[in-house]
Parts: structure tokens; C-alpha cells; sequence
RNA sequence: GCGCCCAUAGCUCAAUUGGACAGAGCGUCUGGCUACGGACCAGAAGGCUGGGGGUUCAAAUCCUCCUGGGCGUACCA
């Protein structure tokens, strides 16, 4: 799509003698096909030319000439609407794509680029919640599509593995803990100690001093302290790396927070030599009060540190190890002042890449009417998630198709990406509400919809019978569904790269939609034993080929992009 | 109190970032396989975009004031 929008952009600057890519910029999609593939409005220009709109898109209209990318203009009120010759427009998009197979839509704009995202980041201790999968799944996708445009990606996973937390699980497993049950469920136990302790210091406000003061054994590097904790975090470890392995996610680096400890001091003195800590309350803060913003703390009262010590470690840490162009958090929206925070006082240290930090937030997952916390105690377990939904997919499997060779696996991808796609269909800003119901219907907008689709043309591409031909003609290709699904798949570049820019997920999965939504139409529109893809015209039946191998390679790539797997058959 | 965010069909979400008649899925009602996979498709009903005022050729989108909710606001992360 985007060579006619150049053209187009061209022949009307060519015309009124504006900027190209001014114009550019204006074109639109018409809201329905039957208006034209592109539209460009003539408002901005009635001032300039004294005229309405109207006239000036009849006048325009008049001026385009047709040729072999433009069929022919149309001038709607104040709309000049293009219509693109059609047998080029399908050829063109059906060439590229059968030739460039699962690189179509790759680009160079991120090499020599590196990126680090920042995504998942469980606490130790804690369960992994449904709210806390979306941080993993739109990072993981994240990186897909920043690999996708050639980036150098880096994903981290920052574990929650240090803080006042480990005082009160220390404090809590001295006291009540269990070695037999923290080997057998460590993070079951560990959050029952969790609850435990924060329940018992609502009780008996002196329990707060007692467990502050086991963390700051811990960060004084008291040897039984340190024992325990990394027992936790070992543990802790193993069970997420299952969560992680399910789920199709790696990372990079897994340096959690406590990796960044011995690296404070230096950030302190930098802190210190620029003249930006101040005491306070007992406590150390760098005071943001000039730019609008509160106070940051960087140690508290009983001289420990802090996340945002921390952080502030850990960021310029990554930009000396990874020199990265671009660092990416992906967390929930609840921190977004804290990010500002954070982002001001790298800023304030001297580090002018701190502009080149951005947080990527997301929306809350609602259950009922609330947010889902593990402070409320409201989650939904993502494990109990997984397995309902691999479940569900797998007696679906065993009712519809009996003899697939490996039903297990099947069911595995169906719920996994029922899951993911659950997640990245909504814009990542927006909260979303959790539902069992919704999340075990695996029609309409939905992961397993799109997985179908894909089996569905697998399975006509494996009846079809032989090698897809290098030859075929796409001038056969006069249904207007073709039509629409060959304009539909060129749109993929610049969704991937809106896509990238957006840290947006869900344009990605709106888009499979929108291709699914098209070629099943087509699929069950037409029946006739000439009109079906595999028609008993031979030559028709290769170029419907072509067409249906290219819709099939979108929607793999797209759902590699989403981390969900496309299986042949299900 | 102050700051940020949200409110769109019965429900869950969209709307090319100010553009043409606000669109999908689920739910409800009606239809469609002797066929390339029915985890699908076609059709119908369903809306004063929370409310008022403004800005302009044009507002779900921007400004303002209400109403109702969420989050944040120094020793959690």
C-alpha cells in the first residue's frame, strides 16, 4: 500500500505544488472499500485557495491522470478518493510476499540499534497472577517485533528480589516457616508466610521494627540471613522459569534487583558530587520540588536502600554494559509517576540518555469490580488459568479431530494462545476485565479464531495436493474478497512498525482480525467447485494458492510476533 | 487536598490520534455443510459516545464545569 500512497502523494504535489510529504501525511483510508483504497482531504487547502473543499477535490480530481497504478479518481464532497488498479495492487503484494516468505515486513531500521526491554519482573515470593502476565506477555511480544525491524534486543527479566519484603519472609520463616513445605510449593509457602506476616503486623505494630531490622541484616550481609533468602530466590526461580517455559518466554538476563546492590555506592557518589541528596525526615531524598514532582527517596531512615536506589543502578549499569538506544519498562501503570521520578533524577545525575527511557505502561486486570492485588488478595493464579484453558482446547481437540497426530502439544498452543491473545487484544492501556467464561470461549475475537484460520488454510494447502507454483497468474484473481485480503496483507509492514513505535501489541492482533474476519468470508462464500480456492480450474486454483499461501504466512508471522504458536493442525 | 487516568450497544473491547454513516466479538432472534476443517459464515435487532457549556468546515476524540469510578501522592515495588 505504501508505494501508492507515494505515488499518489507525488502526482498531487506534482499538481498543487505543495511538499510531498505533507501530502503525505494526509492521505487516509476511506472508511468503506466501496469509497476507494485512499482519500485525500481537501480541507487544509480551502483557506490557502479561497475555495471550499468541495470544489477543490472536483477540480483536483479532474487534474490526476489515470495510469497503471491508478484506475481511476473520484471526487466525494470534499474527498478526492483513489481507487488502485487492482490486478496490480494483487500481483505486486502476492510477488513480495511468496518471495519474501517470513522476512516480508522485516526492515533495517533498527540495525546497529540496540534496545533493552525490561518486562515480567515478578516478585520473589509472591504467586504469578493473571495481572501480572501482561507485563510478560506484551514485553515478550515486544521483542518479537523489535527483532522483527532488526533491532539488537536485550529482554530483561528484573526479579523483585531484594527489599524490605525479604525482611518480613525472613522474619515470618523464622518464625512459622516449614522447610519440607517451602521445597514442596516454595512460592505457595512463602506467600502463606507473606500473608501471614503482613496480617500480623496490622496486629502488633512493633512486629514492623522486628522484620525492618532482618532486612537490614540482610543488606549488612549477615550470613544466615543471606542463606535464607537465597534459598527463597533459588526456589522461587525454578517455579517461575516453569511459568516462563510454558509460556514461550526467555530472557536475556534474569539480574533481579539484588544484583544491583554492591553498585549502589557509586550512584550515591554521584549523587553526592552534583549536590542532589538531601536529608529529610531521616531519611535520604533527592528533592524534585523544582520540577513539579515529589521527592524521590534513595535510603531510608534505618540507612537501607530502596527500589529506586536500585533502579537508578540498574539503569546506568545497562547503558555502560549494553549502550542501548532505547530502554523500555514494561510495568504497570500504577508507577507511572515514579518513573518520572526516575527518569528526572538520571537526568539530573548527568545522563542525557535518560530521554531515551520510556515506560510502557499497562492497564490493570479488573476481577469484578475491583483491580486485581496481591495486597487485596483478589488474583487469579496464572496456573490455574493455564491449565483450565489447555484443558478446554484439549477436549475440543479430542471431539473435533480425533486423530491429530500430537493432541497434547495442540491443546498447549490453543490455551497458551488463548491466554496471550486475551491479553494483547485489548490496547495495553486499557484495563481489562477477567472472565472465565470469555477466557474459555475459544470463538470470535480470539487467539484460537486466528490459530483456526491458519490450520483452516494449512489444511487446503496440504489438500491442494503439490509444490505451490512459482508460476501463476494473478489476474484471475477477480473476486473482490482477493481483492481485499491481497490489500489487507500489504498493510503488514506498517502495521509492525506502528506496532513498534506504539509499544503496542494490539495492532498486531486487531490486524490477524481483521485478515481472518476477510479470508474466512471468502472461504465459505464461495462453493461452487469453480469458485473454491482449490478449483477445478488448475490455473485458477495455483493463483488462489498463491493468495491463500500468503494470508497463511501473515498469520504465522503475526502470531510469532504476538508469541503465540500457529499449529498445522488442531 | 493535589496530580494523573477512565466512562462508547445488555456484556467485553475498537474507532486511521480532529475526518465521511461510531464498528467487532459475546449474548438475543433468524438462516447456512452430500463440499476446501461449523473453533466457521450470512442476516436482524441493539447507541443523545456519563451530563452541561464551548473551540471550527468537522468532536467519541481538544478546552471548561459537573457526576460517578480508579490509581498515585517518602521510608512497599
Amino acid at each position: 500500500m505504501k508505494i501508492y500512497k507515494n505515488h499518489i502523494a507525488a502526482k498531487i504535489a506534482g499538481i498543487i505544488g505543495d511538499d510531498k510529504d505533507r501530502i503525505k501525511s494526509l492521505l487516509e483510508f476511506p472508511p468503506s472499500e466501496a469509497m476507494g483504497d485512499l482519500a485525500f482531504p481537501c480541507f487544509t487547502l480551502s483557506k490557502g485557495m479561497r475555495k471550499s473543499p468541495n470544489i477543490i477535490a472536483g477540480e483536483l480530481k479532474d487534474k490526476i491522470e489515470k495510469d497503471d497504478m491508478i484506475e481511476r479518481t473520484e471526487a466525494a464532497g470534499p474527498y478526492v478518493n483513489f481507487f488502485v488498479n487492482k490486478r496490480h495492487l494483487i500481483s505486486t503484494v502476492i510477488d513480495q510476499i511468496s518471495d519474501e516468505g517470513y522476512d516480508y515486513g522485516k526492515s533495517d531500521e533498527g540495525s546497529g540499534k540496540t534496545v533493552i526491554i525490561e518486562y515480567s519482573s515478578p516478585n520473589i515470593a509472591k504467586p504469578f497472577g493473571i495481572g501480572h502476565l501482561r507485563s510478560t506477555v506484551i514485553g515478550a511480544s515486544l521483542k518479537n517485533i523489535y527483532e522483527h525491524l532488526g533491532y539488537n534486543v536485550v529482554s530483561i527479566n528484573h526479579l523483585g528480589d531484594w527489599g524490605t519484603q525479604f525482611g518480613k519472609l525472613i522474619y515470618a520463616y523464622k518464625t512459622w516457616g516449614d522447610e519440607t513445605k517451602l521445597n514442596d510449593d516454595p512460592i505457595k509457602h512463602l506467600y502463606e508466610l507473606y500473608v501471614q506476616i503482613h496480617q500480623e503486623e496490622e496486629k502488633d505494630k512493633e512486629l514492623v521494627e522486628l522484620t525492618r531490622r532482618e532486612f537490614k541484616k540482610l543488606e549488612e550481609g549477615n550470613f544466615e540471613n543471606i542463606e535464607l533468602w537465597r534459598k527463597f530466590s533459588d526456589l522461587s526461580r525454578k517455579e517461575f522459569q516453569k511459568i516462563y517455559e510454558m509460556l514461550g518466554v526467555d530472557f536475556d538476563s534474569d539480574t533481579g534487583e539484588s544484583f544491583y546492590i554492591d553498585k549502589i555506592a557509586g550512584i550515591e557518589r554521584n549523587l553526592k558530587e552534583r549536590n542532589l541528596l538531601k536529608e529529610s525526615r531521616d531519611a535520604t531524598i533527592i528533592d524534585l520540588e523544582k520540577y513539579e514532582l515529589p521527592s524521590i527517596l534513595i535510603r531510608k531512615s534505618d540507612d537501607t536502600s530502596l527500589y529506586a536506589t536500585r533502579d537508578l543502578a540498574a539503569a546506568v549499569y545497562r547503558k555502560k554494559e549494553y549502550n542501548f538506544d532505547k530502554m523500555v519498562y514494561v510495568v504497570g501503570v500504577a508507577q507511572s509517576l515514579y518513573f518520572r521520578q526516575l527518569f528526572k533524577a538520571l537526568k539530573l545525575m548527568g545522563n542525557v540518555w535518560a530521554d531515551d527511557c520510556y515506560h510502557v505502561s499497562f492497564g490493570w486486570v479488573k476481577l469484578g469490580e475491583e483491580m486485581m492485588s496481591t495486597r487485596r488478595g483478589n488474583i487469579v493464579f496464572l496456573e490455574d488459568v493455564l491449565t483450565r484453558t489447555i484443558e478446554k482446547a484439549r477436549k475440543i481437540v479430542e471431539d473435533n479431530s480425533p486423530d491429530l497426530p500430537d493432541p497434547d502439544s495442540v491443546a498447549n498452543a490453543v490455551g497458551i494462545g488463548a491466554v496471550i491473545f486475551a491479553d494483547l487484544s485489548c490496547r495495553r492501556d486499557t484495563d481489562i476485565a477477567f472472565d472465565w467464561e470469555r477466557m474459555l470461549d475459544f470463538r470470535g475475537n480470539s487467539g484460537p479464531y486466528i490459530q483456526y484460520s491458519h490450520a483452516r488454510l494449512c489444511s487446503v494447502i496440504r489438500k491442494y495436493g503439490k509444490e505451490l507454483k512459482k508460476e501463476y497468474n494473478t489476474d484471475l484473481l477477480l473476486l473482490p474478497e482477493e481483492y481485499s485480503l491481497a490489500k489487507m496483507l500489504s498493510l503488514y509492514p506498517d502495521v509492525i512498525k506502528k506496532a513498534a513505535e506504539e509499544f503496542d501489541s494490539f495492532y498486531i492482533s486487531n490486524f490477524l482480525l481483521e485478515i481472518c474476519g476477510i479470508f474466512n468470508t471468502y472461504y465459505q462464500k464461495y462453493r461452487s467447485s469453480d469458485d473454491r480456492i482449490l478449483s477445478s480450474n488448475n490455473d485458477l486454483a495455483d493463483s488462489r494458492l498463491a493468495l491463500a499461501n500468503c494470508t497463511r504466512i501473515i498469520l504465522h508471522s503475526g502470531l510469532k510476533l504476538l508469541g503465540i504458536s500457529a499449529p498445522e493442525m488442531m
